[in-house]
DNA sequence: TCGAATATATAAC
DNA sequence: GTTATATATTCGA
């Protein structure tokens, strides 16, 4: 039986989590405003693959979390476990891992890109296991305001003032609710 | 398999 | 500002 090891870590007066397999890869990640609420979230999410409780413990994922939410870089590569994911959902996580920090895209145009509508991609956004790893905060309403930002599975207002925040971090230009259109990001684009 | 729900977009009023 | 409706994908009965 394979084992998964659950660590949290507390920065910015946020919980920080990373579940991850016996190779070390990612298998989901979580963050929110208490530790109770990341590690039911991702013992949950364990649960319906596994039907296993994770062991506790420390792993430096959780410090590249933290890197990330401060709208820096990771300082060592991450390897996905992505196993759980469906066909689609590959396809517009390939898109988000595209998008540059400091700059954001919409649902509709990812649509666009991949043949698909944007409701679509909005529920494959919204399914997301690796938040701050694959940068979905990255993804907003057509009209360029924030959208929404579900954290730990319930979607509320926090979770748009957390996006905000984030996307204020990386360096994205925002004005009230409004993010600068020289930002926006055409999923054509060359990304080299 | 089908009906309902979805982190949308667009057009019309 | 508000609605209506088109649309792809997912999930549960």
């Amino acid at each position: 039986m394979e084992e998964f090891k659950l660590s949290t870590e507390l920065s910015r007066n946020n919980w920080f989590g990373c579940l991850t397999d016996e190779r070390d890869k990612l298998v989901a990640s979580a963050f929110g405003a208490s530790s109770k609420m990341v590690r039911a979230y991702l013992a949950d999410y364990l649960r319906k693959i596994s039907a296993v409780e994770p062991t506790l413990g420390k792993h430096y994922l959780t410090h590249e979390m933290v890197r990330l939410f401060d709208g820096h870089s990771i300082s060592r590569p991450v390897t996905l476990n992505t196993d759980m994911i469906s066909k689609f959902q590959r396809r517009v996580y390939r898109v988000l891992e595209q998008i540059p920090r400091g700059r954001v895209t919409t649902y509709g145009l990812i649509s666009k890109h991949l043949g698909s509508a944007p409701r679509a991609v909005g529920g494959a956004v919204a399914s997301n296991p690796w938040p701050l790893f694959v940068p979905c905060q990255r993804v907003v309403n057509g009209d360029l305001t924030i959208g929404n930002y579900g954290l730990c599975g319930s979607l509320d207002r926090t979770g748009t003032i957390t996006k905000q925040n984030l996307l204020d971090r990386e360096g994205v230009p925002i004005r009230g609710s409004q993010i600068d259109q020289r930002v926006l990001w055409n999923p054509t684009e060359k990304t080299d």
